[in-house]
RNA sequence: GGCGGCAUAGCCAAGUGGUAAGGCGACGGUCUGCAAAACCGUUAUCCACCGGUUCAAAUCCGGUUGCCGCCUCCA
């Protein structure tokens, strides 16, 4: 069975066939580094490194470049607000980035190439494009010329003439056309600045991104991925830009990702809703991001809020409650013989056995991560029956059949960057950050419990429901197990 | 104004021709001193509305309504 992917350019889903038989080349817009990452970039991260890594999970050999901009009008503008130079402003929020992506447990792309080190590649290109009567310089700017490309448009599905029509772009004299777009721009005072044919300037924004992903995928690239709004203009630029200049097709698949709104609201500076990741990660921990997007089909929009990623919480500790009690069950003595209905372990069997399959199902048909996720609750009912049904008391079979479903926690796990931790610590931090919410500390429940228990052996159900109302009333929910009475955080 | 997308149970969310995954919540049961957790069961005769195509449609086509995105920097 093959991956078939939604294809932007066309508006299907299409079977995946790549380039060169077993080797996928994918290039990501990455981010413009002046600010600290939001939840926005984040799953745009998390969606494309999902895909990467089922890519690699199906054996194809990927290269997966994502991009730095680190020369930009933003950029600019809060080096002037800080005082310092573009580059300052550039390696700090690269680093920031970095240090975000490495707790969201994100693979490292094959290359992470930026702008800047790329200038005379660009300068190349955009001669050649000048040279091919595609771009015309007008004073020490550089534009694309859109009308005399064919396909301007097919991407965005929009008409050359009905956007002229539309007369939102703003007329500049130095453009043929106002749909033209920069290819290279004269430095003013201050800025930063390259030597070009064309005197001191900059290039413009889409061209980095057809001469890095030419210079490490080639000319014609199998997959090249980003948010939505970067359908127009960027990549129907970037795709103007490279066919004009190759002749060839730029792109194969184009995918894109779906917006995050917050509380139903779309994520903007001026609505001051920005939610950087850093933010995000002081109250959740990162699986917990990440489940909550592949819970969703990438294309579609997600809405943030407290309740969404509560909720996800709450799915994430079960699966990991399950892990542990798995765990624990696999270090229990086996016994030869139990009186448990065969049928009852059938059912858990076929479940358990099927879910490479079914997984791989849902992920083929464009990464439906939502499907394959629920795939991955019917698992863990299976599992917990299992345990139910062993209670402590597993067969050799039973074990067996456990095992198999912690190998697939953790070898489908890793494609969805779940499961990573270790339960017990997990758990235990959770724990953790539950006393310190709840202010309380873990010396004050141990006690009540000790308390409890003495009520319990004394068959003082009174007493020993009130303490348990109590912790409740505060938060902490007791467990009473044939092994002792263990608590959680509500 | 142009282009695109979405509308599935109380909530979240898969499903693009064969008769509605999954999660949360709720309810009933098993277990338990009672609970909790876990397990079992119930919870959409129906997929915004109207019409059409088809043996068969949430799924395709036409229309209506509502919401959203893009068209300007943006993941």
């Amino acid at each position: 069975m093959s991956i078939r992917l939604h294809n932007t350019l066309t508006g299907n889903k299409e079977d995946f066939v790549p380039l060169h038989d077993k080797k996928v080349g994918m290039y990501v817009c990455g981010v413009t580094v002046y600010d600290l990452s939001h939840i926005g970039h984040a799953r745009s991260a998390i969606v494309f490194d999902t895909i990467y890594r089922y890519f690699r999970y199906c054996g194809y050999e990927v290269t997966f470049v994502r991009n730095f901009t680190d020369v930009d009008d933003k950029i600019i503008k809060r080096a002037n607000e800080e005082g310092v130079d573009t580059k300052t402003i550039a390696e700090k929020y690269i680093s920031e980035f970095n240090i975000d992506m490495g707790k969201l447990g994100l693979e490292k792309p094959s290359v992470e190439p930026r702008a800047t080190d790329h200038i005379p590649e660009m300068i190349r290109l955009i001669s050649a494009l000048v040279q091919k009567g595609f771009a015309y310089q007008s004073g020490g700017d550089v534009f694309f010329s859109v009308q005399k490309f064919k396909d301007y448009g097919k991407l965005s599905k929009r008409d050359l003439e009905e956007m002229q029509a539309g007369a939102r772009v703003e007329i500049d004299e130095k453009k043929e056309n106002p749909l033209d777009f920069a290819l290279w721009k004269a430095s003013k005072p201050g800025e930063p600045f390259w030597e070009s044919p064309w005197g001191k300037g900059r290039p413009g924004w889409h061209i980095e991104c057809s001469v890095m992903s030419q210079k490490y995928l080639g000319e014609t690239l199998d997959i090249h991925g980003g948010g939505r709004d970067l359908i127009f203009p960027h990549h129907e630029n970037e795709i103007a830009q490279s066919e004009a200049a190759t002749g060839k097709t730029f792109v194969r698949y184009w995918v894109h990702n779906g917006f995050v709104n917050i509380n139903k609201e779309k994520m903007s500076k001026s609505l001051g809703n920005i939610l950087t990741i850093r933010e995000i990660l002081k109250d959740w921990h990162p699986e917990v991001l990440r489940l909550f997007f592949l819970s969703h089909h990438y294309r579609s929009p997600v809405d943030y809020s407290e309740d969404s990623f509560g909720e996800a919480q709450k799915g994430l500790d079960r699966f990991y409650t399950t892990i542990h009690e798995i765990q624990e069950e696999l270090k229990r003595p086996l016994v030869s013989q139990s009186k448990v209905d065969p049928t009852a372990i059938e059912n858990c069997r076929s479940v358990i056995e099927s879910f490479p399959a079914r997984f791989e199902e849902a992920m083929d048909d464009d990464f439906n991560t939502a499907q394959a996720l629920g795939y991955f609750y019917d698992l863990q009912t299976q599992l917990n029956s299992l345990l139910s049904l062993s209670k402590g008391r597993p067969t050799e079979e039973m074990i067996s059949m456990l095992k198999q479903g912690l190998n697939h926690f953790s070898m489908k796990g890793w494609v969805f960057g779940l499961f990573r931790e270790d339960p017990e610590r997990y758990l235990a931090q959770r724990k953790k950050e539950g006393l310190k919410r709840l202010n309380l500390t873990e010396q004050t429940i141990l006690q009540l419990i000790e308390e409890r228990n003495l009520a319990r052996k004394a068959k003082n159900w009174k007493r020993a429901d009130e303490i348990r109302n109590d912790l409740l009333s505060k938060g902490v929910v007791l467990e009473d197990t044939p092994s002792g009475t263990t608590w959680k955080v509500k």
